[in-house]
DNA sequence: TAGATTGTTAATCGATTAACAATC
DNA sequence: TAGATTGTTAATCGATTAACAATC
């Protein structure tokens, strides 16, 4: 299977759209399991939250996977997204430092299940070299350039704390890495060309509390207002 | 101060807004940290990546914070925002599931100086209980619902597998938990009057492995698409 | 063929940006 | 007063939803 039936420039694509193809890969996964071999959109809108128009739509962008008046062979439209997604592919990862957060990432089975393998660690700290965590040796961030280009490392993790995410996110581009996972809860500057996620447990948390401080216990009122 | 001049319903308020509050928090802490006690709009947009009219329209949703022709005061925009967010109180939280991920958040000190606080820790495995990480006991799940009402816990935090995330979510609301952050890889179902909130690194990590699968190293040029 | 469902165009909705009157 | 900057209305942009012709 190849991706020649991909007719959309990637550019154009929400991330908004993207994240929903995770969903759907995971979706498809779980109907194969169960094995049912095909299916409609409007069987995976009741499936999930997403409507059938939605997901007919963000497949539309990357070509015609479905039969009229029959829907979506299973396996093959599972496959066609999880190239879409690239995760067809085992990804090598690298991650820049081992504290808390760090070591638990070399322990979390969910992500080796969705095909990323974190090979390398790095940590600033000389006490943490040559430590094994999960398989995995803990090294000196100078040796990170060399590594990354040994090992063909495509996407960086940075759990390093705030004061030393930029430096990190630099070291990692500077090494040719292009994707990048932020842990820290610092807005980083980077390059057009590279992609930066990043993950911030503080923003969540303080969404949850605006909820608690705004949404009063068994609130079911709608009011009308100024602000959209 | 309080919250009088609140004018808006946060019903109405979109998630991407408070989302932005959380990061202008920081900016106006940085800014005080400074020494600077009035900024304008255009001033915070050239710190961040955010626009003057965005910002501005952003905190137009929850009343008057600026004088015109000079700008905001930053102490009282900083405290004003920090109370609309409901962070000017520390707010107590459970984690349920000690494994690797719900270890390294027990230890995890950005959490403590945005005013959360893990006051309990549970697992299901009986090998757990009583184990003392970070000063915080690891609990049978049973006594979950006696300690939340007793320590008056606000936030939930699911980090357990992902067979077991929904029977987690299921006790944390049945125990009057109304707000959960959701580190498992799974889609929880949910009443309306309860915030969740998902952390999913595997989708993180595939949008990053769909950003290389489809942007070519080296890769500048636009393309016209028939998918917006 | 009749019924079902896709792929896509047109309509709607919501969020962002531009513009500007109000006012410090 | 003149210059600056807010708060807000109107215009634009982008994403979601509805509708339907194409077609299995």
């Amino acid at each position: 299977m190849s991706e020649s039936q991909l007719i959309n420039n990637p550019d154009t694509v929400s991330e908004a759209t993207i994240n929903r193809l995770s969903l759907y890969s995971r979706l498809l996964s779980a109907l194969e399991t169960e094995g049912i071999t095909v299916v409609s959109s409007r069987e995976l809108s009741s499936r999930s939250h997403f409507t059938a128009t939605q997901i007919r739509r963000d497949l539309a962008c990357f070509g015609q996977f479905g039969k009229r008046g029959i829907g979506y062979e299973v396996s093959t439209l599972k496959r066609a997204v999880n190239e879409i997604l690239g995760v067809h592919i085992r990804r090598k990862v690298a991650l820049v430092g081992v504290g808390n957060l760090g070591s638990a990432l070399l322990g979390y089975r969910v992500l080796y299940a969705h095909n990323f393998e974190i090979v390398t660690a790095f940590d600033s700290d000389p006490q943490k070299w040559n430590q094994v965590i999960n398989n995995v040796v803990v090294q000196d961030p100078s040796r990170l350039p060399q590594i990354v280009r040994s090992e063909q490392i495509e996407i960086g993790i940075i759990a390093v704390p705030p004061h030393a995410a930029q430096r990190t996110l630099d070291l990692l581009v500077s090494a040719g890495i292009r994707a990048i996972l932020n842990f820290s809860p610092t807005r980083l500057v980077v390059s057009r060309h590279i992609k930066l996620r990043n993950v911030d447990l503080s923003i969540e948390l303080e969404g949850l509390s605006y909820f608690l401080q705004h949404e009063p216990i068994n609130a079911h009122k709608k009011h009308d207002s100024r602000c959209k």
